[in-house]
DNA sequence: CTGGATCCATGGCGATACTG
DNA sequence: CAGTATCGCCATGGATCCAG
């Protein structure tokens, strides 16, 4: 496939690290960093997240049509969401009956994380070169 | 992996299109958070690029044994960085044969956002209130 | 001994129906 | 409208085997 032959010296950027501990435990309860990528386990914890911080508060079948994500999937989702005390379901007894979906505020706090993805997903997108064959 | 274009056209409803109907069009090619997304897609692509932003550069064995990842994950997870353009892999004609992966300037500009989970992480352990039940 | 593939069991995930 | 139920496939995990 592609030969990436390159020197070694790129390997580490200085001053450019996220933890100084070279000890890398992800699955100790206490890692926070670990924590966060269990939190947003499967395919679509994050793009509904991402929905629900655009909307602000959007209902069961807004979020389907948005992500084109199926029933069992979305119900499935918002479920572990709202376990991990990230998503909040407010349910209406109305006639249609109406579920609205909003993020909570740990759920909320996950916007900065999510702008950064957006900026690195934007750098990608601008150097299509290194970018994956299509 | 494929990108699946949802094609426009349906039976039952002509002339109805399902892409129009999304003001939040992750699927869109140009979509940055969505492009992102699909890059981090699965299971370990962001444990191995936390791990190798960490490490600086690690060997095949050595990621394995720090994530507890079995030789295909890792192996089709590696592979699919590679084809993104966000690890290098540099092999040394050795004996013992040396394989060291790396991220290219791609995969350390995620760091801002790894970062920003981690910080996020550290925010919900902190409030174990709103946490998971465990 | 290291990097990687192959077989096999399981669970996440998708498509389609059906229900309150 | 907001889910459930069911089937089937593919990604994942575990163990073993192969190449250099």
């Amino acid at each position: 496939m592609n030969e990436q032959v390159e020197s070694n010296e790129t390997a580490a950027l200085p001053g450019v690290y996220v933890a100084a501990e070279a000890d890398v435990s992800l699955t100790a309860p206490t890692c926070a960093i670990g924590y966060a990528f269990k939190a947003i386990e499967g395919k679509w914890k994050l793009p509904v997240m991402y929905v629900l911080s655009v909307r602000g508060a959007a209902r069961y079948n807004e979020i389907k049509r948005e992500l084109g994500i199926t029933n069992m999937m979305l119900t499935n989702t918002l479920r572990d969401l709202e376990e991990y005390g990230l998503v909040s379901r407010t349910q209406y007894n109305e006639v249609p009956p109406r579920v609205e979906y909003a993020l909570t505020d740990n759920g909320y706090a996950i916007i900065p994380a999510l702008k950064e993805f957006e900026k690195w997903g934007q750098r990608l997108l601008d150097a299509p070169a290194d970018g994956p064959v299509e």
